[in-house]
DNA sequence: CTGCAGAATTAAAACGTTATAAATCCTTCA
DNA sequence: TGAAGGATTTATAACGTTTTAATTCTGCAG
C-alpha cells in the first residue's frame, strides 16, 4: 500500500522535499521550519540546527517558483547579449566571468539578445515590467545611455560595462581606454613612428571619447602627426575597414603606426599592410588592445595590451550582488588599468 | 482616497494586472478568465473575444513564478557553457542563434558554467533534482556521454550539438565532420600535396572519430602520406600544440599539408609554418574550418570551410521546442553539410 | 409546464513559500 | 501561588496561476 506524498517524502522515496517535508520530519511546524532555515534569530539554536540537519539530510532545496511568487524577488541576473558585433571572444569571456561568479550565490543568468535594429530599450522594458530579474547587465554603454536613465528612474539594480556622463552615480566597471590609447601612442612615438592612426567606435559610446582624448592628447605631447581614420568605426563591417585602411597606404604619406581598438580592426591593419607590401617592424608597427590569446599565434606579432573580460564579468557580477544588497552606487564602480604595451 | 489592488488595478494605475484584474474588469470569473486566455473550447467563443481584449488592453502578462509553481514548467531553456575551451566566437554566435529563436517564445535561456575540473554530471543532475528548466542545450557531446544517457534515463528534453553511439535515438544537431575531413583532404591532394597532417579533439568526442575516419579513408584513397598529430589535442594548450607542429616542421619530412579543425589551430600551424621560414602557399596548404569571418583578415589567405554556429543554435533551440512539444525523438536530427572548400 | 441534456461558468483547492498576528510555553518575581 | 513577560512556536493568509468538481444557465423534447 502507497502512500500520499507527505508520508512517501517521510519515508524519503524520490518526491522532491518540501518545507512540509521538513516539518513532518522535524516535528516543527512549517512556519517554524522555514524561519529555522533563514536563520531568523527568534528561533531557538536549537530548533535551527536541527531544523538544517535535516534539510542536509533530505537534500532540500528551497523551490524557486515558490520563493519569487512569495517574495516578488526571481533570483535571476540579466545580461543584454549584443547579438551583432563581437570582439573575438568577447562574449565568450565575459560571460563565463558572469556565471562563475554566480554559481552558488542562488541567481541564474538570463541572457537577452538585443538586436542592434530594434528599440534599445524594449528589452530593458520588459525586464522591468514583467519583472523578469532583479538586476541586469550589460555592456557598449553610452555617454548618455538611455538604459541607464530608465533604470535608475526605476530604481532597478543593474551594472554597466562602462561608464555614462550622467551626474547621478550608478555602478559601473571600465577599461582606462585613455591610459590604453596614451600608452599605444607613446608605445608607437618611442618606435619613432611620426604619422599614427586610428579607427574608432562609434560616437556614441563613452570609451570611444576616452579613446580619442587619450590618443590626440598624447600623440600631441609627443609632437606627431595623429588621424582618426574618417569614414568608418570599429562596428563597421570588416570590408569597410580595409577598404580605408588600404586606401590610406596609397595615400601621399601613409600611416607608420596603428592603435587598434579590436582584435579585428588590427587584423584589417595587418592585412592592409600586407596587402600594400608594407611590412609591419619596418614600414609600420601596431599596437592592439586584445582580449584573447590570438595574437601569441599570429605573424607576424604585433604589441599588444590585454584587456581581462572575464576578471571584467567578474567584477561586474559581484558589484551587482553589492547593488542588490544594498551597497550605495557611488561606492561601486571600478577601472581596470591596462598593463604596460608587450 | 486610494483604493486596495483591485480597484486600483481598475483603475489602470501603475499595478501589474493579474487575472483577478481581468476578471474584474470582464465581470467573469478568474477561472474562466484563466480559460478564455487558454482558448479553451469549453468557454464560449464570444467570452474568449472580450477576455482577450482586455488583456491586450490592459497588457496583462502571466506571471512567470505563479504560473511555474502551479504547473511545474519553468519556462526555461538551460545551455550548459564550457567555461574552458572555445573556438573564436563560439559562443557568441551559438548563442545568439538560441536567444534568437526562443524571443517571444515564453522561454527563456539560462545559462549555466561547466567548469572542466568538475564532475560533468553536476550541473545536469542540479538542473533535474531542482526542476530549474524544462529543456537542456549542450556541446562537446561524447560517443557515451553520460549527460545522454543520464537525461534519457530521466526523459528529460535535451538536444546535443554532436551525435552518440547509443542505439536509442535522441534529438541532435550535428556538422558532417567527416565530409568536411574528406573535402579537406581531397582539395589538398588536388593540389599536389603528399604528406598532410591534423590535429584531432579528445578522442572521446563523437566528431572525432567522424573527423579521424573522413580524413583517413581520403588520404588512403588518393594514396597519400597522412598522419594525425600525436600527443597534442584541440584542446591542449597551444603552446603545446604550436611546439608540436613546430617540431614536425623540423623532422625530416615535414608536412605539406594540414588539415585543421579549428581556427586557432590555423593559426597556430600557419605561425608554424613562418617561424620556420616555410611559406604557405609553396612549402605547404593549410585547410580550416572556420566559424567566423575572422580569416578574411589573415594573411596569407588559406582555404576554409564556414560552420554557421548561428545557424546551429537556431536549429538546436527550434528542435529542443519541438520535442518539449512532444514530437517523437527518432525525427529530431539535423545533420550540416559544409560548403565547397573556398 | 416539467425535466433534462448540454453549454457555459464558477467556487475552491492546490502548488511551496514567507510574513503577520496570535498562541503557547517557560522563567521569574511579587 | 499567580501573573507578568519574554522566548518560542504556530495557524493562517497571501502571492497568481491552473484544474477538478460542482453549479448555473439555456433551450428543447415530452
Amino acid at each position: 500500500m502507497t502512500h500520499d506524498s507527505p508520508l512517501a517524502a517521510l519515508h524519503g522515496q524520490g518526491e522532491r522535499p518540501t518545507l512540509r517535508t521538513l516539518a513532518h520530519v522535524t516535528g516543527f511546524s512549517v512556519a517554524t521550519v522555514s524561519r529555522a532555515l533563514a536563520d531568523d534569530p527568534r528561533i531557538a539554536v536549537k530548533t535551527r540546527a536541527t531544523v538544517a540537519a535535516a534539510a542536509e539530510r533530505l537534500g532540500y532545496i528551497p523551490d524557486r517558483a515558490a520563493r519569487r511568487l512569495r517574495t516578488g524577488r526571481t533570483q535571476v541576473i540579466s545580461l543584454l547579449l549584443n547579438t551583432e558585433h563581437e570582439f573575438l571572444g568577447f562574449t565568450h569571456e565575459f560571460l563565463t566571468g558572469i556565471t562563475e561568479t554566480l554559481v552558488g550565490t542562488g541567481y541564474s543568468v538570463t541572457v537577452v539578445p538585443d538586436q542592434p535594429g530594434d528599440d534599445r530599450l524594449a528589452p530593458v522594458r520588459t525586464i522591468l515590467r514583467n519583472n523578469l530579474a532583479d538586476g541586469l547587465l550589460f555592456t557598449r554603454t553610452e555617454a548618455f545611455d538611455p538604459r541607464v536613465r530608465l533604470l535608475m528612474e526605476a530604481d532597478f539594480p543593474f551594472v554597466s560595462h562602462g561608464r555614462t556622463e550622467f551626474s547621478a552615480p550608478h555602478p559601473w566597471v571600465d577599461f582606462d581606454n585613455e591610459a590604453f590609447a596614451r600608452a599605444a601612442v607613446a608605445h608607437l612615438a618611442a618606435k619613432g613612428r611620426r604619422r599614427i592612426c586610428m579607427v574608432l567606435p562609434g560616437d556614441q559610446f563613452t570609451f570611444t571619447q576616452h579613446l580619442r582624448y587619450g590618443f590626440v592628447s598624447a600623440a600631441r605631447a609627443a609632437g606627431i602627426y595623429h588621424e582618426i581614420v574618417p569614414g568608418v568605426t570599429l562596428d563597421s563591417p570588416t570590408a569597410a575597414i580595409a577598404a580605408a585602411l588600404t586606401a590610406a597606404r596609397h595615400g601621399p604619406n601613409p600611416p607608420d603606426g596603428y592603435v587598434c581598438v579590436g582584435e579585428v580592426t588590427a587584423l584589417v591593419a595587418l592585412a592592409a599592410l600586407a596587402d600594400t607590401g608594407a611590412v609591419h617592424g619596418i614600414d609600420a608597427d601596431i599596437v592592439a588592445k586584445r582580449a584573447s590569446p590570438i595574437f601569441d599565434n599570429i605573424r607576424p606579432r604585433i604589441d599588444t595590451v590585454f584587456e581581462d573580460l572575464r576578471a571584467t564579468g567578474r567584477a561586474m557580477a559581484e558589484m551587482l550582488l553589492g547593488r542588490m544588497a544594498g551597497a550605495p552606487p557611488e561606492t561601486l564602480n571600478r577601472l581596470f588599468q591596462p598593463d604596460p604595451v608587450a
